[in-house]
DNA sequence: GCTATTTTTCCTGCTT
DNA sequence: CAAGCAGGAAAAATAG
């Protein structure tokens, strides 16, 4: 249904990023980009630990592989590292889904040197830590923290059409199983959260062992949510009431005051350093 | 198709 | 003033 149309996504992705939100459904282009912006460096060789994390990513929504099947901690690792895994590595490292995401590596490698035409001002990947220097100036984060949805599976190869999904039947019980991963709100907004390093300042932990984060770039994130649930209309303002309602169930908690701060809640789960 | 949740939209009023 | 926050209502999406 939705046809990437790549190239003058970029420029789109712009528009979205530095129009403020009263864009009714005019600008943003639903569906997704490919994977390329995502990938500083081309070559997955040379991907950094949270590039290969990004990749991960993609894959988890392309293919609606469950969260709890693909331990992300078996995979902290860097491109090079990454490319040196065997077969035997992946299904070691995610089982069945090893598969998937082997053969879409090797599609990768396979795939052109790439594209570097990015963005001119590319923030290296050793800069993300943390620090996040941005001002308040809007920038196309959609390529560095997009925790998800694109339509198509980041094969820049017009070659090989899909040899992927059928190719092995991945989809024994573990990929494609409901609706796996973060579908909700406060699971998007914790799974940012939860890889500071790819963060370049959309949300930030306020208090990491309580729970509470404060919205750095409140629309951006709205953005990012829109785009997720293919609703190019999202704006902070929404996404907030949807928030608020997270305060009855007690996913949240409230923080009286201060301005874009939340708290997870006793009924939000997942977020805490270490535990289950 | 139906039901129960969740989210999205919109809105009025209040607070920072 | 602009941007957030609060919730109520109701429509739209989704999950099952």
């Amino acid at each position: 249904m939705t046809s990437a149309t790549t190239s003058t996504l970029d420029s789109q992705l712009f528009t979205t990023w530095s129009l403020n939100s009263y864009s009714d459904g005019s600008v943003v282009v639903p569906g997704g980009y490919s994977g390329r912006l995502w990938t500083g460096e081309c070559q997955p060789q040379f991907w950094s630990k949270y590039q290969v994390w990004e990749w991960l990513q993609q894959m988890m929504d392309v293919y609606q592989i469950d969260a709890s099947s693909m331990p992300l901690h078996n995979f902290d690792v860097d491109g090079g590292q990454l490319c040196s895994m065997s077969y035997q590595d992946f299904l070691h490292a995610a089982g069945n889904v090893g598969t998937v995401l082997y053969h879409s590596l090797a599609e990768l490698r396979l795939t052109d040197p790439c594209q570097s035409e990015s963005v001119h001002h590319d923030v290296k990947p050793t800069e993300f830590d943390f620090s996040c220097p941005y001002p308040d100036t809007v920038y196309p984060s959609a390529d560095v923290c997009d925790p998800s949805f694109t339509s198509l599976p980041p094969l820049g190869s017009p070659s090989s059409s899909r040899t992927d999904t059928k190719k092995s039947h991945i989809r024994t019980d573990q990929v494609k199983k409901h609706n796996p991963r973060g579908s909700h709100l406060w699971e998007f907004i914790r799974d940012i959260l939860l890889y500071p390093e790819r963060n370049p300042g959309l949300i930030k932990w306020e208090d990491r062992t309580e729970g509470v984060f404060r919205f750095l770039k409140s629309e951006a994130v709205a953005q990012l949510w829109g785009r997720r649930k293919n609703n190019s209309s999202m704006t902070y303002e929404k996404l907030s009431r949807a928030m608020r309602y997270y305060y009855k169930r007690e996913i949240l908690e409230r923080v009286d005051g201060r301005r874009l701060v939340y708290k997870f809640g006793r009924n939000a789960r997942g977020w805490r350093e270490q535990e289950t």
